[in-house]
DNA sequence: GCCGTTTTCGGCCCGACTGTTTTCAGTCG
């Protein structure tokens, strides 16, 4: 899939610079489109040229394919080489930073003959650029406030993009899975932290093969750089700019050595406090006695654990924020598990912006042995995401309905949904007699943050039909803070009104602090991908962790329940609700 | 550059917000 990912970026790239040298417009949005598709598909692109399954793909005509050809024979492609020519490429890096576009970038080009990133910050800095047409005082503060988040977020990634080069890791060293016993990602990755400083990986195997997997971790196709290169740590970069620590040690030492690595820093220094209070040593090595140095225990983690008076420790929540004390006494919560979850209640098709088909995500939810999932396309009023209007969605009905006859009586339910769109007034963007022939409702705010957003959700809430408030605070990872939103008062209307929130995957909202919020308050959340493809069905595991970090148990994670428990769930709001009305 | 039960040529990329403006350009989702 490496494949996949580099011509994808190269598309993106040519895009820009495409846009940069102002070619047409819809040339444009098409390598994007391309480039999107490449990274998104299930699929080695390379197996598809092979089985000329290439040729089928929406979105990637003739013109496409000549060019990852030419790729996957050459290695490059003539047309970025050429625009490599034209355009300094280090300077449309500055996409990246909010506030900075393709047209300011163009501008301090021509006129202030500026060339490559450093040359631009210079510009901004020294103030030349405030002298250039249409850039005023207000637009140089945002700029130069973009370029100080750009910087921070560049030093660390989000859990999804450290989730995803940590499975990268792994499979790569599958390849030599004789040669050890053990291997976990370990640090804040593990603990689902939301964003993730590097990557550590741990594995435990005999010393004999230390030397051969720190070879093949240093080989590993997508480092840029080595580090460090040892018998039992190595450290590499890659292309990404993302540091990976590598450790070995001894299968006796696996359970001390992952809880070592997997920190937090907090957690671990009360931890070895506990230990040396009971004449104990814990290191990366083992459980020891403090007076002797006699080793008694850290096989696997349970042990270093119980071995000084407590429970293990679900990772998540090793931030001492609570849960030592409540391991000791054993009576930590039992959080919701991966393996608890029956269904996923938020997903688009390519019915609006999704890149699959309906089919398909109903066929991989299939496959991830769930019980049911909600399709929820985009309304109408989500133009840019190609919302669907009452008709579109009758339409989508019928096709539901035909699925249905297929997947039904395998134990498969798919529920009629919809992400609908919560206007400026807190009206909903459908009409109710539409909503009430939804098996699942959900509700979001998309544009217009600068209204009362608290209003907007809490009126939707009152809602019959509305089951669930995606997204519920605006918040996106590092990138995006959020509208402004008195979450309390959401959250005691969620109780009053039978609605769940929702913790979706794709941007990390809730936090893990908001969900251990509406824990408190006894509020119903719902784990949701939010996929836009069948890949990001697969991110459910990352959501359940950060639900997790939130202590979520599962009597209030809605996905728990079986079928019968999801209808119960709607219906009963739209009871509840129907009888405060009369 | 891609696509097609209204089209094999002509659509596709819409609308809000911000900041710079006096009628609009750039950015973003």
């Amino acid at each position: 899939m490496e494949k996949n990912k580099e011509i994808a970026r190269i598309f993106e790239k040519m895009a820009d610079m495409l846009e940069f040298l102002g070619d047409n417009p819809y040339r444009i949005n098409t390598y994007r489109r391309v480039a999107e598709v490449l990274s998104e598909l299930g699929e080695d692109v390379e197996d598809l040229v092979r089985t000329g399954k290439i040729h089928q793909i929406h979105g990637i005509g003739e013109s496409s394919i000549e060019k990852i050809l030419e790729y996957l024979h050459t290695g490059k492609i003539s047309l970025y080489e050429e625009l490599r020519q034209k355009v300094p490429e280090d300077l449309l890096e500055l996409l990246e930073v909010p506030g900075v576009g393709i047209k300011t970038l163009r501008l301090a080009y021509d006129r202030l003959k500026v060339r490559s990133k450093d040359d631009f910050i210079r510009a901004v800095k020294s103030g030349q650029l405030a002298f250039l047409p249409g850039m005023g005082e207000k637009k140089i503060q945002n700029i130069l406030r973009g370029l100080e988040l750009w910087e921070k977020s560049k030093e660390r990634m989000t859990l999804l993009q450290a989730y995803e080069l940590g499975k990268t890791l792994l499979k790569h060293f599958e390849e030599v899975k004789d040669f050890f016993e053990n291997i976990q990602l370990a640090g804040s990755l593990r603990r689902r932290k939301e964003t993730v400083g590097d990557i550590d990986l741990l594995v435990s195997a005999e010393k004999q093969h230390w030397g051969e997997l720190h070879r093949h971790f240093v080989n590993y196709p997508g480092a840029k750089e080595v580090l460090l290169y040892g018998e039992t740590k190595s450290s590499i970069v890659t292309q990404e700019g993302r540091q990976v620590d590598f450790r070995t040690v001894e299968p006796i030492q696996w359970g001390a050595a992952l809880q070592y690595f997997t920190g937090s820093k907090e957690h671990n220094v009360r931890i070895r406090d506990i230990a040396r209070a009971m004449g104990l040593k814990i290191s990366e090595y083992g459980v020891f006695k403090a007076d002797s140095g006699e080793w008694i225990g850290g096989k696997t983690e349970e042990e270093v654990y119980n071995l000084i008076g407590m429970d293990w420790i679900p990772p998540e929540l090793r931030e001492n924020a609570g849960e030592i004390e409540l391991a000791l006494e054993r009576k930590l919560p039992r959080l919701v598990e991966l393996r608890d979850i029956k269904g996923d209640f938020h997903m688009h098709s390519n019915w609006s912006d999704g890149i699959n088909s309906l089919e398909e995500m109903v066929e991989a939810c299939y496959r991830l042995s769930y019980q049911y999932i909600v399709i929820g396309d985009h309304s109408q009023s989500s133009r840019v995401a190609n919302g669907l209007d009452p008709a579109k969605y009758r339409e989508q009905f019928k096709l539901i309905e035909r699925l249905r006859e297929h997947y039904e009586p395998l134990g498969f339910y798919i529920l009629r949904g919809c992400e609908v769109d919560i206007l400026p007034d807190g009206s909903l963007d459908l009409p109710d007699d539409l909503l009430e022939e939804f098996d699942f409702v959900v509700a979001s705010i998309h544009s217009r943050f600068n209204q009362d957003n608290t209003y907007r959700i809490l009126k939707a809430m009152e809602n019959p039909f509305v089951n669930l408030i995606g997204h519920p605070t605006g918040k996106a990872y590092g990138t995006r803070e959020g509208y402004p939103l008195d979450l309390d008062k959401v959250i005691q209307m969620a109780r009053e009104t039978n609605t769940a929130l929702e913790l979706n995957t794709h941007r990390a909202d809730l936090s893990p602090e908001k969900v251990r919020k509406c824990m408190e308050a006894g509020v119903t959340i719902a784990i949701v991908t939010d996929a836009h493809s069948v890949k990001h069905l697969s991110y459910m595991e990352l959501g359940v962790g950060l639900a997790r970090r939130g202590w979520a148990v599962p009597e209030l994670v809605l996905n728990t329940r079986d079928i019968s428990g999801v209808r119960e769930f709607v219906e009963s709001k739209r009871r509840l609700m129907l009888s405060r009305k009369v």
